[in-house]
DNA sequence: AATAACACTTGCATGTTATGGAATTGGAGG
DNA sequence: CCTCCAATTCCATAACATGCAAGTGTTATT
């Protein structure tokens, strides 16, 4: 929303997504007064855009309340995606094993428009674990598998992110410094994994480990999350190993080649 | 494509959305003029589509080919979708129940734009099974699921689809007679399920039986399929029970009270 | 190596068509 | 019955999406 434009492009279409993206789960009605509120637009081409969707399927109304939701057809697409997705179907297996190894909820994140993302999970068979829903997306300054993923970042990306807006709260322990955040990412690099304690969500735990693809360009962060209770020092340094190599499984599935263990392969600047 | 168009809609954006429909599984790769040619558009009209889209992550471009493919934006927008679809999650036990019983595929089926589309799946453990692709669309004339999913249309729906256009083959015993289809539809509404062979895959056969809302209205149909060399005379006589009380079993879950089981409950036209 | 073929990108003039505003209809609540 | 708010419809206007044509770049062909 408040990103720089590029020249080619066409505002009308622009209103139309963002039509589509006022939609969440928390919001999953929406009537068109409501729309043309939030995004300030005018009603009748809200109108005029819901019609459009309506009738490809991109959002279904309800006859009742009047109200639109978001349609089969963003299923269609959305699953068109998943299946394209190479990285999920290499990764499945090596999260299964982490799964069983650790008995926690396991994660395969992606950066998706400055923010992570989940895009496979595994949870774990306890009764108190991590529930993730998949698309959501987090800051990824906060969280074990953000900061891989953010670490991995050509610098001035990462310094983009760290100081675009101030950055935001997350748990009780989000690092919001961009200095330390800084320093934090640099272990992060030279260790090749990231532990984060309650920096998302109170009582939270996360382990996380990058996954490259051939290039050795970080596409990608496996992490392992679970309450604090179950994250004893004993098993976080049993986790920790389990983390980075499966990282690494699905990291050599992918082409990458991991000659030089112990040498740092930074991702390749774009 | 062939649709009646509303009086108050934005062509423009139709156009966009065509776009993001010209990419499948099977061409998930395409380059601007692909597109420009495949759906006879103006080479900068879909570059400037395929910009803007990208700018919000609907579509990604792959800098090696210059090829564009569906975005994480989908993948979000898919997954909120899923998520709302209260229908699935109701569905979700009582098919691993069923799925359990019969060591086949299950499937749950909607209608989406006067197809069939499977919104969720669990898989046989055999070798030999239906592998499905969630979101893949199907016609509602061939098949177990599509035909009690027509059945249960209003009448007027039911002859507009098939008379639209010849019923396509597609599979060695898809019944493509319009009146055939009408008296085989007949049969599904009073027996309350359907069965197929071959209808739609060589050498598949699915069973499939009616998922009702709280008003009646049938919104689902859950399926099994398997190899016809694994569905006996006794499997099917086994099964279609099975079929039936787990659609049952999910529509009281939605609310739907059965009280007279042996009464006809046509859908509830619009 | 030269040339052809093709894909993507860009600029600009044009008129199509998306837009805002205002008026109308419809339904819910008091 | 009246009020309020939401959705729908109409219409005049000019904003802006569009097509065309030229430009750049890359790959295939000779």
């Amino acid at each position: 929303m408040v990103e720089q434009k590029p020249q080619y492009y066409i505002q009308s279409l622009q209103s139309a997504l963002d039509v589509l993206e006022a939609f969440s789960l928390k919001e999953k009605n929406l009537g068109i007064s409501e729309i043309s509120r939030k995004l300030d637009m005018n009603k009748s081409r809200v109108h005029r855009i819901l019609v459009t969707l309506e009738n490809s399927g991109y959002v279904t109304r309800n006859d009742e309340t009047q109200k639109y939701r978001l349609g089969l057809k963003l299923f269609q697409l959305g699953h068109i995606v998943e299946e394209q997705m190479e990285v999920r179907h290499f990764a499945f297996p090596v999260m299964q094993k982490l799964a069983l190894e650790t008995q926690e909820t396991v994660n395969l994140n992606v950066i998706h428009d400055g923010k992570r993302m989940s895009v496979e999970k595994i949870e774990s068979p306890h009764e108190i674990r991590q529930a993730v829903e998949l698309g959501k997306t987090l800051p990824l300054h906060s969280g074990a598998p953000g900061k891989v993923l953010l670490a991995n970042l050509p610098e001035n990306r990462i310094n983009e992110i760290l100081h675009q807006a101030k950055l935001k709260v997350m748990g009780p322990r989000t690092i919001t410094d961009p200095d330390q955040l800084i320093k934090e990412l640099k272990k992060v690099r030279e260790l090749g994994y990231s532990v984060s304690f309650e920096e998302t969500y109170l009582g939270a735990v996360s382990i996380a480990a990058p996954v490259r693809d051939f290039s050795g360009k970080v596409i990608a962060a496996i992490s392992i999350t679970g309450p604090v209770s179950r994250f004893s020092k004993e098993n976080i340094e049993r986790f920790i190993p389990l983390a980075i190599q499966a990282g690494r499984v699905i990291s050599q599935a992918l082409g990458y080649s991991d000659r030089n263990e112990n040498n740092i392969t930074p991702g390749k600047p774009e």
